[in-house]
DNA sequence: ATGAATGATGAATCACCATTCATTATAGCA
DNA sequence: TGCTATAATGAATGGTGATTCATCATTCAT
């Protein structure tokens, strides 16, 4: 009995992330996509039942793999809390390092599919969040951050923070050199922009 | 001889708000702008051309406002650089409360037309970003904020967390309120997350 | 080597919706 | 009180593109 090619599953997510990153997902056609995977648009619903699958595939890999490597972090006993979140940011950033497409999903389409509650990707985004929430307390029970910060702002001010920068940077990459925005956004999450603060 | 009803401009504009806030830009159907409008979906075409002037409209009204505001504070000798990047945040938080429509339209529907480069919304836009960037720049001139701190970067990063925030807090506005948001977004862009700084 | 069984194909289907336009209603003017 | 220009209407149009399915191709257990 025949069986389903992995590698042609792959190549039709390859092949969607590419398409979806450069049109949107509302505008990406499943022609398009099927014809850059070098299959016939029919063959694509042998492997995904539509094409909302597809994304939510791309999506969910993404989040379980951070949540994934984040685990490992997480409860290391030789880093401090400030290396921690240092390693977090980079993280993030590699992932989307050399994956332009990866990024512009992330920025552009992930919202509305978290929304929308489809598979396991709530699940996988909230375990990588939950992670490096505890990043940030370990460091304000520590005496390192600032216990005055709330930290689920905190939480949503990096992502978000992170986000429009990886979005600048799909757009205008020379101008906004992806070593230059880390070291950068590193800097400021943990030091803000006055020179001379003024801590209590 | 008859003339167009600007009264009934404004409430298709604010239909169009209130739907393509809810249900996304290329979800929202004109059939539903137009009924909520109070009228026929035909009478649309007398007032927009098409679908797309009227999101566009709306983005154009909401930064040529923002910058207009800013235009005034930028110039002002009475206050601190520090007064005026609080005052900023202000200035765009105070137009998003009370709107979450448009605070919604902002952040999911915003970047794809400023994109596109229609009308003159990426003048507005620009405009805005400018005057905000005049106002951290003079912080540095003056040696108030960190000349370390790409100001680019960091421009992008404030908009970014502020972006996220405001779309958590369409979410669950009772979870995230938006004065503590507020406070704590002038408090981490100025101090960031370390208890005890180590400036140089 | 054979023939189920299942994969692959892509033209046809079908639902959807922005936009149009023939028709009707109305405001403003003489 | 008509008259006319233009506003308003909403059913019909037309284009689009996701999904289906009848048909063909290929694999592999026998």
């Amino acid at each position: 009995m025949r069986t389903l090619d992995e590698n042609k599953r792959k190549a039709i997510l390859k092949a969607g992330m590419d398409v979806i990153a450069e049109d949107g997902f509302h505008q990406a056609k499943i022609a398009k996509i099927a014809e850059l995977a070098g299959v016939a648009t029919g063959s694509i619903y042998r492997y995904y039942p539509n094409k909302e699958a597809i994304i939510v595939v791309i999506l969910e890999q993404l989040w379980s793999q951070l949540a994934g490597e984040l685990r490992l972090l997480v409860p290391r006993t030789d880093m401090s809390p400030v290396e921690k979140l240092d390693m977090t940011v980079d993280l993030v950033f590699d992932i989307f390092t050399g994956n332009t497409a990866l990024a512009l999903i992330f920025v552009n389409e992930h919202h509305q599919f978290l929304m929308k509650g489809v598979g396991t990707l709530k699940d996988h985004y909230n375990d990588f969040l939950d992670l490096a929430e505890s990043v940030i307390r370990e460091g304000v029970e520590r005496r390192v951050f600032n216990a005055n910060v709330d930290i689920k702002v905190f939480r949503h001010f990096i992502i978000g923070a992170f986000r429009h920068l990886l979005q600048q940077w799909t757009i205008e990459p020379e101008a906004l050199p992806l070593n230059k925005v880390r070291q950068n956004l590193k800097f400021i999450i943990k030091n803000g922009i006055l020179l001379h603060p003024v801590k209590k």
